[in-house]
DNA sequence: CGTACTGTTGATCAAAGTCAATTGAGGTGG
DNA sequence: CCACCTCAATTGACTTTGATCAACAGTACG
């Protein structure tokens, strides 16, 4: 068994893929350059080698759940039956504390896997909420758990995400304790960009990301006044432009220099 | 396939077998109720049953090295052809930013495998350091690789690790945001008294830890002034004893209480 | 016997939090 | 259609937490 590298989009269409044909149940063949077909997904609209479309649009219809705005639709301490991939629009991940506050820990886009690693745990251990109205496929735990068995190869599409979001979740640790407020400000909108780059919701240098302000300031440890401060300065340094849901990185390297962010977690896999 | 609770030391050190035996090529019957046998691991004594014990000896005297005190074992940014276990003593996780400051990012106690899913990622995204003298065993990726096909139960217990070192991550996310200082540091001594327990380091209250206040402070995100000074007052409520390279948790639930620590992460899965 | 590291304490300072208030957009019921 | 409400964004004034700077003691170590 021999990894490949995963550091393109092409790539990583390509383990999602490998993901989904599991979930379906049967091998579908991922060919790099099998003639790209659009898939009409309400809100974008995503190039796929030919067998992943079919595959892909039985998935969708098959599993998906549309979710309203701001709902909850993984409750911490909730027993975990099924594992969840975005389809469309943003969730975020909350841990809440004994006092009440609460702490984004992780954004989920489209094509994500939501904590794949969490059903293993039976119970979750943070919440996952819906930012805007948003479409969710839940797979059950049964269909995983064939997974070692029947797939490996969707096996090691599985470790890629766990990697990922454990490398995601350690670069916001890094990011939350060795830097100042506005290099902070600044990763998290690299990071987001970089993101909804791969998820291919990026059109020129813009995308539509439906979280506020506050949202953004709770990943990034920060007050939503100060946030807000941040963001004006990014503004005024014509990093990025932000608001009415459109989010802008004017200049990307100057934005990365900004925060020195390395974008290498996100791909490397 | 179905997956065990492991809430307990026993199911712990029941899956940390079921990795040992899947490293030696062969496999290894569990008994829980099985006669424990004590294992004579220098410095410290581990009760395994009985068919586990010769196991986990062969697996010591193969594949284990000697690492000397701040040494670095896994350099940031290298090839990983091998993943480790940790035997005896402790290490850190050093994430290294550009300008040069370090951020520690986890601990890493004798039983732990040291980011597992590390290996499918193919470079090291953060170093890994000795604290003390120290003892490894390095287990070659192309042993790591067959083990989705090989053995099932191994890639279970792989995962549970995986799982507990992202709920880990995100326990110290969630506390460099959310805590104040002394919360902060009474919070840190929560996880390691617990860890520690788990790898059955501890000796009544106390335990022996090699690591210096700088440590713990970067662990916290504290600068080691005000962690002494944390440390000072959590001496002063009677909560902890710290120094001479041991750490005593006087009032273990008053300790939690301080921190409003649950150690559920470490050991729910 | 210096040298380096850890632990410790005190004085000062700044980054970011807290509090307070205003604007404007969007939604809702009468 | 308008009064009313809620929520996001914005700005300013003030406060606080923990960082920074400085100094010193004890100890291990070459």
């Amino acid at each position: 068994v021999e990894w490949e590298p995963a550091a393109s989009p092409d790539a990583r269409r390509a383990y999602l893929l490998t993901m989904y044909a599991f979930v379906l149940d049967r091998p579908v063949s991922v060919q790099a350059d099998a003639p790209p077909v659009p898939i009409a997904t309400p809100g974008r609209s995503a190039s796929l080698p030919a067998p992943a479309a079919a595959a892909l649009r039985r998935l969708l219809s098959a599993n998906v759940r549309s979710v309203r705005p701001r709902t909850v639709f993984v409750e911490a301490g909730s027993p975990m039956t099924e594992i969840n991939v975005m389809i469309e629009g943003w969730a975020i991940r909350v841990a809440t504390l004994a006092d009440g506050t609460r702490q984004i820990v992780a954004f989920h886009l489209p094509g994500d896997i939501c904590e794949f690693n969490a059903l293993l745990a039976g119970v979750a251990d943070t919440s996952v909420e819906a930012v805007g109205p948003a479409r969710v496929a839940a797979i059950s735990r049964r269909a995983m758990a064939g997974l070692t068995e029947d797939f490996p190869r969707a096996s090691q599409a599985m470790w890629r995400e766990s990697w990922v979001a454990a490398a995601t979740q350690r670069a916001w640790l890094v990011n939350a304790c060795r830097r100042s407020a506005i290099e902070r400000a600044a990763h998290l909108l690299c990071e987001l960009h970089a993101r909804a780059e791969l998820a291919e919701l990026v059109d020129g240098d813009s995308f539509e990301c439906p979280l506020t302000q506050g949202h953004l300031a709770s990943a990034a440890n920060l007050t939503t006044e100060h946030m807000n401060r941040c963001l004006r300065q990014l503004r005024e340094e014509r990093l990025v432009e932000i608001g009415e849901g459109q989010l802008a990185v004017r200049d990307r390297n100057a934005l990365a220099a900004r925060a020195s962010f390395d974008g290498a977690y996100l791909t490397q896999v």
